[in-house]
DNA sequence: CTGACTTGCGCC
DNA sequence: AAAGGGCGCAAGTCAG
């Protein structure tokens, strides 16, 4: 694959060619404003463009109506490999190496905003290409690793197209509901209709006729008044109270969140031009997980959804995978009788049916506890059952959970490695064993080093999720980009939302079925890509919908 | 006053 | 009934 590394400096913007083995060929310079131009015209020939980070090249390539094929983003391939204990760390050494490290993604909104001294000027991605390079020749797993820094670098690309095409808001329908559940848009600083109404209800309940429920101390303290034993002011506490203010209150609660988290306010700020346009930060969680920036995207409420809605004559596929972690674990640990369970459409059902637990309430809060960590009442009676019955699945989340405990890294399938434990507990832990009494009691060490176990145990399950889902989407994006003929990204099928283990697709009608087609295929491609001919499914529940809340 | 932290709750 | 892992965000609260 022919490579070209992109620089980006004050004079011009140069490309340089590099040969097979990794040193510059050739070099073009031309002005920045030129560069969707030469994009376009050398995309048309196999390439993969190495950039320091998609998010200050790719957007306005989009803008231009370019789309690239393949990149290399060394902000992030960079992030993977100072982590991964598959890898030599020493050789990602170099003068530069901590404004590496310390890049951060670009989400501003308005072009304008952009920095004029972004410190990625000063970097040569040439050299820190090579030394990525050379990290991962040297690296005994580099067939694994280099799948997990290719499907990341295509995770940046589409982040970057979702971003770009926006999620498809009707800005009426929104208001409407909005209208609905809370009254007319009330003016800044007054309270809405509904909320104004559930308030005497409330106060003459607690006896507090001035009490003010948007304030939880004042609240926690008009509850305690009223003589009800509370310690918070959490929904799930005051249901399970018997008082006649309480259900006003839950009303009152449950509205308020609305407004503040999906308001008015939040409509004028992230929806414009009929899109919600969010960041999606690819690698933006530890666990490989993507982070979001702007407008809650990882947390639009199912009561907002049916603002979500395909453009005339367009579609919305939306897909999710069953239980993705379970079929995960069940493939990286090669637990035959997980991966049976896990033939089924409902991998709980499945093992119910194999006769490892009674109910599917069971399996699924045993599953639960053993990737979560939970150790106490039901989940924590499964365990023995479980680990009887899938000994490698169960014996791999242990083991990460010991290794944690221990102080150690553990990583996902692919290579992405956990963080290193600070704090007092670990540093003792691995210089010393046991720790002497110093600093924090006992207990406070010991809650501490389950919580790091319960954080590993999670990680390598979650992580390897996450590597799923890239590959998902990665090969996913190239199926939808060939669906088309002509036009732009967003002009084909394209997507434009996804979250750990759903993706939502917008598509002309026409092609609904071609791409339910293309996003199975690309489940089962992800499956073999990471396990290889382990027969783990990973079957998707799909819809055909116009608003993204008639999705099952 | 600003910034850091906490609380509560939405999503997987 | 959650618990147990990972997040982002708004508003309130508190320290300086």
């Amino acid at each position: 694959m022919n490579r070209v590394v992109l620089v980006r400096r004050a004079e011009a913007t140069v490309a340089h060619e590099l040969a097979d083995d990794g040193t510059v060929a050739g070099a073009t310079r031309f002005p920045a404003e030129e560069l969707a131009g030469f994009v376009r015209d050398r995309d048309t020939s196999p390439v993969r463009w190495v950039w320091d980070d998609t998010t200050r090249w790719y957007p306005g390539l989009l803008e231009a109506g370019v789309r690239v094929e393949r990149c290399t983003d060394l902000r992030l391939c960079r992030a993977v490999l100072r982590r991964s204990p598959f890898v030599d760390r020493s050789l990602l050494g170099g003068d530069d190496a901590g404004g590496w490290d310390a890049l951060e993604p670009v989400t501003a909104a308005d072009p304008a905003l952009f920095p004029l001294a972004d410190p990625a000027d000063r970097l040569d991605p040439v050299a820190e290409h090579q030394r990525q390079q050379a990290a991962l020749a040297a690296s005994a797993e580099r067939g694994r690793l280099g799948l997990l820094l290719a499907a990341e670098s295509s995770g940046a690309l589409v982040a970057a197209e979702m971003t770009h095409a926006g999620l498809p808001w009707r800005a009426d329908v929104h208001d409407r509901l909005l209208t609905e559940l809370l009254g007319p848009r009330p003016a800044p600083g007054h309270r809405p209709a509904a909320l104004e109404r559930l308030l005497p209800a409330i106060r003459e309940g607690l006896g507090a006729p001035q009490l003010n429920p948007d304030s939880p101390g004042e609240l926690l303290r008009a509850l305690q008044t009223a003589g009800l034993p509370v310690a918070d002011t959490r929904s799930w506490t005051l249901e399970q109270l018997d008082h006649p203010s309480i259900p006003a209150l839950l009303e009152y609660k449950k509205l308020v969140r609305l407004l503040q988290a999906n308001g008015w306010n939040w409509l004028d700020t992230w929806v414009r031009d009929g899109r919600f346009r969010s960041y999606f930060l690819p690698g933006g969680v530890v666990t490989g997980r993507w982070a979001s920036n702007g407008g809650g995207a990882l947390s639009v409420p199912l009561q907002v959804r049916p603002a979500a809605v395909a453009d005339e004559g367009w579609r919305f596929v939306v897909a999710d995978v069953a239980q993705l972690e379970p079929r995960v674990l069940a493939g990286m640990s090669g637990d035959a009788a997980m991966a049976e369970a896990a033939r089924a459409t409902d991998l709980y059902q499945g093992m119910v049916a194999s006769g490892a637990v009674a109910t599917r309430a069971e399996a699924k809060v045993g599953m639960l506890g053993a990737m979560y960590g939970g150790t106490r009442g039901e989940s924590g009676r499964m365990m023995p059952r479980l680990t009887r019955r899938y000994p490698r699945a169960i014996g791999l989340v242990e083991e990460a959970a010991r290794a944690g405990e221990r102080g150690e890294v553990v990583h996902t399938l692919l290579g992405r490695g956990s963080p290193v434990p600070t704090g007092a507990w670990a540093e003792r832990a691995v210089a010393l064993g046991e720790p002497p009494d110093e600093g924090g009691s006992r207990e406070d060490r010991d809650r501490h080093r389950r919580a790091w176990g319960r954080f590993t145990r999670n990680f390598v399950v979650q992580g390897t999720g996450a590597e799923w889902a890239l590959c998902w989407l990665a090969d996913l994006r190239n199926r939808l980009w060939r669906l088309g003929d002509a036009g732009t990204v967003s002009e084909r099928a394209h997507l434009v939302f996804f979250l750990h283990d759903e993706v939502v697709v917008h598509t002309p009608a026409e092609l609904a079925d071609d791409v339910i087609d293309a996003v199975r295929r690309a489940s089962a491609e992800a499956g073999r890509l990471l396990f290889g001919g382990f027969p783990v499914d990973f079957p998707l529940d799909v819809s055909v919908v116009e608003s993204w809340a008639d999705a099952d």
